[in-house]
Order: structure tokens, then C-alpha cells, then sequence
DNA sequence: AGCGGTATCATACGTACGTATGAATGAACA
DNA sequence: TGTTCATTCATACGTACGTATGATACCGCT
């Protein structure tokens, strides 16, 4: 299953085969087919196993107490969280979004919920007057690209900006950009009256 | 070509068989090879094809006079435009950078030059304090997270805001709330003298 | 009309895939 | 110790893949 892991996100479903998964498990070629019935049910379950508790902790993080604006901080700040513990679940979301492949299992899933529960907290942020005045569906978007996407391009940053993962100093500096990012492009544009 | 282009996007590089190709444009089977050589090589003539044009777009729109706050702007929609034009890239840029497959073709290198053109951009704004401060390469990221990921996620705003690309107005207005957000992200937090 | 070169065609080859099958194994229990 | 049953194993099957091959069709030229 740890094999599954790895290897379905480092190259997606198609590029994985149940030989390689197998072999790097050091288990028989027949031993997927035994525990989970095929490779798909595998891979389901990888899917599942990744995505339960990042949809836990993201619900978590969306009914702490605060104002909204700290809340969706704690959401932002949950997925970075995430990410950092599960290196290998970014890849394995967006292989799974640009796939196009139907129909969608727990990955949409989840993200609809997430979904949801920012638009939520963003409308109510927004009644308060808080969060800036937008489609909040919108601004969850907004929103929910900053930490899939620096977890995305990592590679990328550390090559042309020497920003480099590995180091959780530098992590933790990036989530805070993100962070401050998410938080000037919501919050109102005046001061706003406290 | 056209075919390779819409299934290489819809299915990805492996996910996508020679049969099917030729199947869709009416050609034989042997058509690939003759005419591209291998199946890589169309798949690098399609990525070619598609980020050579977006390429000069963004420089052009990263070139455009005005202050650098505009600049942002001209480049976040010269992405949005494109990406109207050609709903098949995201999905294509997106399944090559989460295949993590190497060595990176000309998808990688128009992320990098983009990314040093915007993070140019944000530096000389900074100087002139019309952006906040922060790190240019992460402020880059983020904006560039906006264009890409709204094209990304066009199905499922579809599904649960019921946000269609398809009209033209709907795509303007999102447009417009992705430039407004990443305006408001990299703006100076304070009033600036002017 | 006849030729030369380019493109298209049907088909074959070797490989790798996911899954099925039945024998071997080993621990739990009587 | 003998039996049972869940697991592991080697191996086979059918399919689909990317590519190679040689024949055939097409078309601008002299």
C-alpha cells in the first residue's frame, strides 16, 4: 500500500503498473489482485486513505473559533500541514484532476466539500462585512489554489528561486506568504471600521 | 495533430494510444510514425505547439507599458485569453508537470521564463513600492496559481456554483475576479502617496 | 504516358500490461 | 501430529500497446 502510494503519485495510474508496485513492495505479482481485487481498488483505497483524513483535518480547521478571516487562514495553514506530513498527495490530487478520469471518486469528493465549507464561512465573513464582497465560490478558488500549487511546484521553485522544500524553515515561510497572500486578497480593501 | 492535442489532454501521455489517435483523425495507423517519428515526439510537437504561441502572449503582455500593478494584470489575463482559446492546455500543462516525468520539454521552460518575467516584474514594482513586499518568486507563484487553476477547475465550479465557462460572460467575469484577487494580493496594504 | 517520390495502407512483431489459476507454504487449532 | 485456511508464489492467458515492414495509391513532373 505504501508502494501504491508512492508510485501512483509519482506517476500516476497509468504510468504505475501492478508489477512496479509489487516489486517495490517486495510482495508477488498476484498479491494486489488478492487484497484488493484489482489495481483500481487499490488505488481507490490510496485515494481514500489520503483524502479521509486531509477532509477531517480541513473540517477541523474550518470550525475553529475566530473571525472568518482567521479561519480561512487555519484552513489555508491546514492543507500546508498536510501537504508537509503527505509530500506525495499534491500530485496525486491534481494527476487525478488532469486525468479527467470518471467517474470522480473521494477526490472530488473532498474538494467539494472543502468547497463548500470556504464559500460558507466567506459568505458569512462577508455579511460582516470582513471578507470583500465577490463570488464566493470564486474567492474559495482563489483561495484553494495557493497551497495546492506551491505544494505543486515545488520543483520548480527550487530550481529557478532556490526555494527549497526540505528545509521547514523555508516551508514554513512559504505557507506564511500564502497565507498573507489569501489574507490581502480577501479582506476588504478599507480599513475597515473594527 | 488536432487529434493529439484534445486527447493528450483529455487522457494524458499514457493514457492516450497511438490506435486512438489515428483513430480519431482518419489516418492510418502507421501515420505517427511516418509523419513525427514516435509517439514522444508528437507529444512534444503538440506541447510545442501549444506553449510557443502563450510564450510570446505573456512576454508581450509582461512588455506592455505601464505601471507593474498593470503589467500583473496584462499578464493574468493574456493567460485567461489563451486558455479561452485553447481549453485543452491547462489540463496538458497540469498532467505534465503532476506526471513528474523527465527531462522537462518546453512546458517546464515557459513556466520558468514566465516565472522570471513576473517575478522581474514584481522586484521592479517592489522598488517602486506600487507592491507589497515578500518574496518576488512566491508572489509569482501565487498569481500564477490564479489563471492556471480556475481553467483547471472549470468543471467543478460548474458543478457546484454552477459557474459555466462555456458563456463568455461568465469566463469575462471570472477573469476579472482572478485580476481583482491577485491585485488586491500584491497591492501595498496601505494607501501608497502616489 | 510513364516515372519518382511521398503518403497511406494492412498487417506483423515483440513487449508489457492486468488478471486468473492452481500449487506451495505456514501458522492456528484440534 | 494432522487438518484447515488464509496467504504467497510461479506461471499462464488474453489484450493492447508502440513500432517496423513492405505493398499500394497518389500526384507533380518530363
Amino acid at each position: 500500500m505504501g508502494a501504491g502510494r508512492s508510485l501512483f503519485a509519482r506517476h500516476g495510474y497509468d504510468g504505475t503498473s501492478v508489477r512496479a508496485i509489487t516489486g517495490r513492495a517486495r510482495a508477488n505479482l498476484g498479491a494486489i489482485t488478492y487484497h484488493f481485487g484489482s489495481k483500481a481498488a487499490l488505488y481507490h483505497a490510496v485515494i481514500a486513505s489520503f483524502t479521509q483524513p486531509l477532509r477531517d483535518r480541513l473540517s477541523a480547521a474550518a470550525a475553529s473559533p475566530g473571525p472568518p478571516l482567521d479561519r480561512v487562514d487555519a484552513v489555508v495553514r491546514a492543507y500546508f500541514d498536510y501537504f508537509a506530513e503527505n509530500p506525495e498527495l499534491p500530485r496525486l490530487m491534481l494527476q487525478h484532476l488532469s486525468s479527467g478520469r470518471g467517474p470522480p471518486p473521494p477526490v472530488i469528493d473532498i474538494g467539494r466539500h472543502l468547497f463548500r465549507t470556504l464559500a460558507a464561512i466567506l459568505a458569512e465573513g462577508q455579511f460582516d462585512d470582513e471578507i470583500r464582497p465577490g463570488h464566493p465560490a470564486l474567492l474559495a478558488t482563489s483561495i484553494i489554489a495557493q497551497p495546492i500549487f506551491f505544494n505543486l511546484l515545488q520543483p520548480v521553485l527550487r530550481e529557478v528561486a532556490a526555494i527549497d522544500f526540505a528545509n521547514p524553515k523555508t516551508r514554513e515561510d512559504v505557507a506564511e506568504h500564502a497565507v498573507a497572500f489569501v489574507r490581502a486578497g480577501i479582506a476588504p480593501s478599507l480599513e475597515r471600521p473594527s
